[in-house]
RNA sequence: GCCGAAGUGGCGGAAUUGGUAGACGCGCACGGUUGAGGGCCGUGUGGGGCGACCCGUGCCGGUUCGAGUCCGGCCUUCGGCACCA
């Protein structure tokens, strides 16, 4: 019979609850920590009130925070909020209300709905980027940089948002197009701004990277490609004063992978933005060189790396000399050439490189064949087709012998080239050179809502920085307008532009532009180990205490942007001695996305947009909560669902009802505390108490070391199921019921991370004293979890024809007898002795024919 | 073109890492409870066949007593990079 237990009322315990949590400081960090564990989840943007992906990151982050404290170790578990950005800008210029203002209230939104969750952040550490406490930091960060040579001011061709009207790094150009506006491409405008020299940190960023087992290997990848390291030669070609304009000498300087193929270089082309172009080009050629420059830097990134298109270029006129050959080769301008890699200028090898090949077809520009291919089947004896200059349809850069290179004919290549390139070295021709794709970090935005960049530029001193002692230069609160021009706003506002030199005290203006706002966020998690230091960024003791970062969550797109840059300033400030670490964290998860049932991502344009307010609304926090986390592993992509809910809505009433029930039995109290003997048992009870030690079991790994909620979930569904199959708790038999009893507390404990208000709320009513959360985390019993008698397949040539059922310590000897005694078996092998028996001691066995 | 991830029932997903494919949930079907609907409870549910059985983890091949899992070759989808010399 039935019995009727009161109703689950989340609203009612979860409030109560996060009011027990706050009054007993459960999310409190010590200090100093023992056995420390840092838990991070990547701060958000307050854009309105948090959206789902945020409550997947946070709850996931939040069971791990959770699970950490029950394991016994001192957690650091905070949270902030990236709040500089032009969504407030453009939110701003729309609506008519200041940057700062639209900020602070969504912020306000936003917390008020993770309060709502209960998620275990210890508040008083809160990080708020746009205040000045913070980013008098962030300058403090910016003049560490610069006293290090780290941050430098430089004119250069850089990415322009024609929208947002301001310059853009490299890593905010997706597609060619600026990452906010998808379909508009960045143009390029010559500009002098501030930048971080990344690339000065090139190889540690490289070189680290294998010293991170635990981050996604797509993203260690990633990261890798994004810094593109290349070996190769720089090699000098001289241009005699008879080829130029000017009449004078002068050298160009290419970078090139493959220094053995210097002796097929036929000609020399040039970045159009190469200085060098205007120096050489011949009075004839000038008009057309000019047009074609001109042409060029009109052109979008898109339209120059279009491969679609045919290559083109112009020659200038002048010729330069192969340094090894002694040739005179013409000079051409083409924008297949990059300005901003290696030197701008390239060796058109025609022969042996697939798009100098291209460009000498079209141009009509000679082929000499330097490596000539060997057929690697054969010693030498045999060669392939030889190649010929005047025959060839593709280029060959594939691996041969070096013809035509005196004194290196009959060298394999490309393993000689470090022979060649000694060689260069040893006449002044070339050097090594290693090469990166990485460039300089661009870090000014010429918009308001910002970290104004603490420097000052004074007629006289030139660039100074502001002193340590001046901090924060604050970002004046009233501009004329947030309207994008092209300048920054901050230009126009008399009493912050105009200032002193803190050098020679004359009359100076303050750099008008702010950091780019992925500066903010690349030191942010240093900030929380040491949040309300007002001297300081954080204090070195404390920075030993916590760092690294254990276990670091966040989204996949920042692999080549957020991540890249917050390993670079823990890189710098562990060279300036601030940290103990060159690492911010040692592990990485990217929680998987969350879209609509059919696979959409959310928006509200397409208005498949699920708010989580209106979810905890409806079910309270725990069962949205458990149903996010059963839909699939944490790095795997969801499809809400509304069914997904409801699933996660039963089962937790049916668990509610099995853990009340039992707790109402009168049987309870006098057995809550007693051992479980497992011999004891009956079958099903039996079952059900190794489900329990199963789901801890689960649980325990899941936090620990795969994120795998889902199964964790399932796991203690299975023991629901289980349970309720002994019947109603009050069906339970006296024997039994003391397993359930003890069932009923290590549930409790054990689902407490996964569904924090649910497992304090069982907690308390199975006569748990204190917070779940300070409880000890319960063991899992190995002799519960292991059972008495396991179903095992029996296979006849690898085909399941049968069970037999043993004891999970069955000898092998036993297995087999079992399964050559069984009916099927025999029937099967006819009377004939089998072949062969494969036995897997607990698990299988295969009778082979 | 290069690098990476993934392809399992009607759906989300599981599989102790070479050992019963489809745990758990959703959906569906039937039955019960109900005046009815909803809810809840129970049973069933990969496909085919009356059946013994046969087929089945993107495709083709291989290794093995045994392959979703390992190897070789493809296909598809998604993500990253790409005229980087």
């Amino acid at each position: 019979m039935r019995r009727e237990v009161e109703p689950f009322r989340p609203h009612e315990h979860e409030a109560r609850w996060q009011e027990f949590w706050q009054r007993e400081g459960l999310d409190h960090t010590p200090e100093p920590p023992r056995d420390k564990r840092y838990v991070l989840e990547m701060l958000p943007y307050p854009s309105g009130d948090i959206h789902i992906g945020h409550f997947r990151v946070y709850t996931i982050g939040d069971v791990v925070a959770r699970f950490e404290r029950m394991r016994g170790h001192d957690v650091l578990h905070p949270f902030g909020w990236d709040a500089f950005g032009l969504p407030a800008e453009n939110a701003a210029i729309k609506h008519g209300v200041h940057p700062g203002q639209w900020t602070y209230k969504n912020i306000e939104t936003s917390r008020g709905t993770l309060r709502k969750m209960g998620l275990s952040y210890d508040w008083e550490r809160e990080v708020v980027t746009c205040r000045a406490d913070y980013y008098k930091f962030t300058q403090w960060m910016f003049l560490l940089l610069h006293r290090r040579g780290l941050a430098y001011r430089a004119r250069a061709a850089v990415n322009w948002c024609p929208v947002d009207q301001t310059v853009l790094a490299n890593e905010h150009v997706v597609d060619g197009c600026c990452w906010r506006h998808p379909g508009v491409p960045v143009e390029k405008r010559e500009l002098e701004q501030w930048f971080f020299r990344i690339t000065e940190y090139a190889q540690r960023l490289l070189d680290d990277l294998d010293k991170l087992p635990d981050w996604p290997e797509s993203t260690v990848k990633m990261q890798r490609s994004w810094i593109g390291r290349s070996e190769g030669a720089e090699v000098t070609f001289h241009v005699p004063g008879w080829a130029t304009a000017s009449g004078h000498g002068e050298g160009v300087t290419v970078f090139t992978t493959r220094p053995d193929t210097l002796w097929g270089a036929t000609f020399l082309t040039l970045a159009p933005e190469h200085p060098m172009v205007a120096r050489v080009v011949t009075p004839d050629n000038r008009a057309e060189v000019d047009a074609y420059v001109t042409a060029a830097r009109k052109k979008t990134d898109i339209e120059r790396s279009d491969l679609s298109r045919e290559k083109d270029g112009v020659f200038t006129g002048a010729y330069a000399v192969n340094p090894v050959t002694h040739d005179p080769i013409p000079i051409w301008v083409a924008d297949y050439v990059l300005g901003g890699y290696g030197t701008g200028a390239i060796m058109g090898v025609p022969a042996h490189d697939e798009r100098d090949f291209a460009f000498a077809r079209a141009y009509g520009l000679p082929l000499k064949v330097v490596v000539q291919p060997r057929d690697p089947q054969s010693d030498g004896e045999e060669r392939a087709p030889r190649l010929d200059a005047d025959t060839m349809t593709e280029a060959w850069s594939g691996p041969g012998e070096m013809v035509d290179s005196p004194p290196f004919d009959g060298t394999l290549a490309p393993e000689g080239i470090g022979m060649v390139i000694a060689w260069l070295a040893e006449r002044g021709i070339g050097r090594a050179k290693v090469q990166f794709r990485l460039r300089d970090w661009l870090i000014s935005r010429q918009r308001y809502w910002g970290c104004p960049i603490p420097m000052i530029h004074c007629p006289k001193c030139g660039i100074v920085p502001v002193p340590e002692e001046q901090l924060p230069v604050e970002l004046p609160a009233h501009v004329e307008s947030f309207i994008p021009t092209g300048r920054s706003p901050l230009e126009d506002v008399a009493e912050f532009i105009n200032t002193t030199c803190p050098q020679c005290g004359g009359p100076a203006k303050r750099d008008p532009d702010t950091m780019d706002t992925f500066v903010d966020s690349s030191w942010y998690m240093l900030r929380y180990v040491d949040a309300q230091n007002d001297r300081e960024p954080f204090s070195r003791e404390r920075a030993k205490e916590w760092l690294p970062i254990d276990l670091y969550i966040g989204g996949d797109e920042h692999a080549t942007g957020h991540l890249l840059y917050f390993r670079f300033f823990t890189k710098v400030l562990f060279d300036a001695g601030w940290l103990p670490v060159e690492e911010p964290t040692k592990r990485l998860v990217h929680q998987g996305m969350v879209a609509d049932a059919l696979g959409e991502t959310m928006s509200k344009s397409k208005g498949n947009v699920v708010s989580p307010a209106a979810l905890f609304e409806r079910d309270g926090v725990d069962v949205p909560r458990l149903a996010m986390l059963f839909f699939a592993p944490s790095d795997a992509e969801i499809l809400w669902s509304e069914a997904g809910i409801e699933g996660a809505r039963r089962f937790v009433h049916r668990l509610w009802e099995t853990m009340l029930g039992a707790i109402a039995d009168p049987r309870f109290a006098g057995t809550a505390g007693a051992a479980v003997d497992a011999a004891t048992l009956g079958a099903d009870a039996r079952e059900a108490w190794r489900l329990v030690h199963r789901a801890l079991e689960r649980t325990t790994q899941a936090c620990e070391r795969d994120l795998a909620f889902n199964t964790a979930v399932a796991a203690f569904m299975e023991w629901v199921n289980a349970a309720r199959r002994v019947g109603e708790p009050a069906e339970w038999s006296d024997a039994d019921f003391p397993s359930l009893a003890a069932a009923a507390r290590l549930i409790a404990q054990a689902i407490a991370p996964l569904a924090p208000h649910l497992g304090e709320e069982l907690w308390r009513r199975v006569g748990g004293e204190g917070s779940v959360f300070r409880s000890t985390w319960p063991q899992v019993d190995a002799a519960a979890l292991r059972k008495d008698t396991v179903e095992v397949p029996v296979q006849v040539n690898g085909k399941l024809r049968s069970r037999i059922y043993l004891a999970p310590d069955a000898s092998k000897e036993e297995m087999e007898q079992a399964a050559l005694d069984d009916e099927k078996v025999r029937e099967l092998l006819g009377g004939k002795p089998p072949r062969r028996v494969v036995v897997v001691p607990g698990r299988l066995v295969n009778v082979v024919a």
